[in-house]
DNA sequence: CCCTGATTCGC
DNA sequence: GCGAATCAGG
């Protein structure tokens, strides 16, 4: 595969959309990632956050780490360069500090794309939902609904839980079984955090006013929040 | 181990 | 110019 001017641009695009490496290849077909990074630093796009990169210390003045005394040449299998003693002996000691010069780079303009929203509306099929109503009266949700309950009580921070004190009437963790409820009353640490304990809703781990507060409907169709629109292309098919 | 981007260097 | 091999951090 050769660089035509559409797939430089795509490489462009998805790599200024934030695109990894390795999904641009995957997505350009034909190449590499290291064929698209390579590619991108020719095309002068690099710069982006890159997990290796952020180091730029010039001071590396203690060589305390070099257990490269003669031989470094770790080099298990010489597979492209010659087998015979390519080893030139650098001993260029670190102490080269590059005062970089004003690189020429254009200043990175984010944002604004001109004329580009137009391309960008991935609208995910609108697909009927089939609920019914529960015993409590909540809406039950299918299989493919489940949207992960809001969390009931998120631990605010960790104390030690102490027994005893005022909670001797209140549910606590060790009271709990399939027939009362488990919904959490208050923090967990907190001195009176205890269970709801009432009777459960027959079918799940709460009580019918507490299945309406975990299982909650889906919003209505026009009021459910966009997916934000992808800087490239479109959705991945897999 | 997996992933990532950066760099090198023979082609 | 290209990209596999390699490096190096997360």
């Amino acid at each position: 595969m050769s660089w035509t001017d559409e797939r430089i641009e795509k490489l462009t695009k998805m790599w200024e959309g934030g695109a990894t490496a390795s999904q641009i290849a995957e997505e350009l077909g034909g190449v590499s990632r290291n064929a698209v990074i390579g590619k991108a630093h020719r095309l002068g796009l690099k710069a982006r956050p890159s997990p290796v990169k952020p180091n730029e210390k010039a001071e590396t003045p203690a060589p305390a780490a070099r257990p490269a005394p003669a031989a470094p040449a770790a080099r298990p299998v010489a597979t492209r360069a010659a087998p015979a003693a390519p080893i030139a002996p650098r001993p260029a000691p670190p102490a080269e500090v590059r005062p970089e010069p004003a690189e020429p780079a254009p200043a990175p303009v984010r944002a604004a794309d001109s004329a580009d929203a137009s391309e960008s509306a991935p609208v995910a099929k609108a697909q009927p939902r089939i609920v019914s109503v529960g015993p409590g009266g909540f809406l039950r949700q299918g299989p493919g609904d489940q949207q992960a309950p809001i969390p009931p009580a998120p631990p605010r921070r960790l104390v030690p839980a102490r027994p005893s004190a005022e909670i001797a009437d209140k549910t606590s963790l060790l009271d709990l079984n399939d027939r009362i409820c488990r919904w959490p009353m208050g923090h967990p640490g907190e001195p009176d955090f205890h269970f709801c304990g009432d009777k459960v809703n027959p079918g799940f781990p709460y009580c019918v006013t507490h299945c309406g507060r975990a299982y909650q409907a889906q919003l209505p169709r026009g009021s459910r929040r966009p997916p934000p629109p992808l800087p490239f292309g479109g959705p991945r098919v897999r």
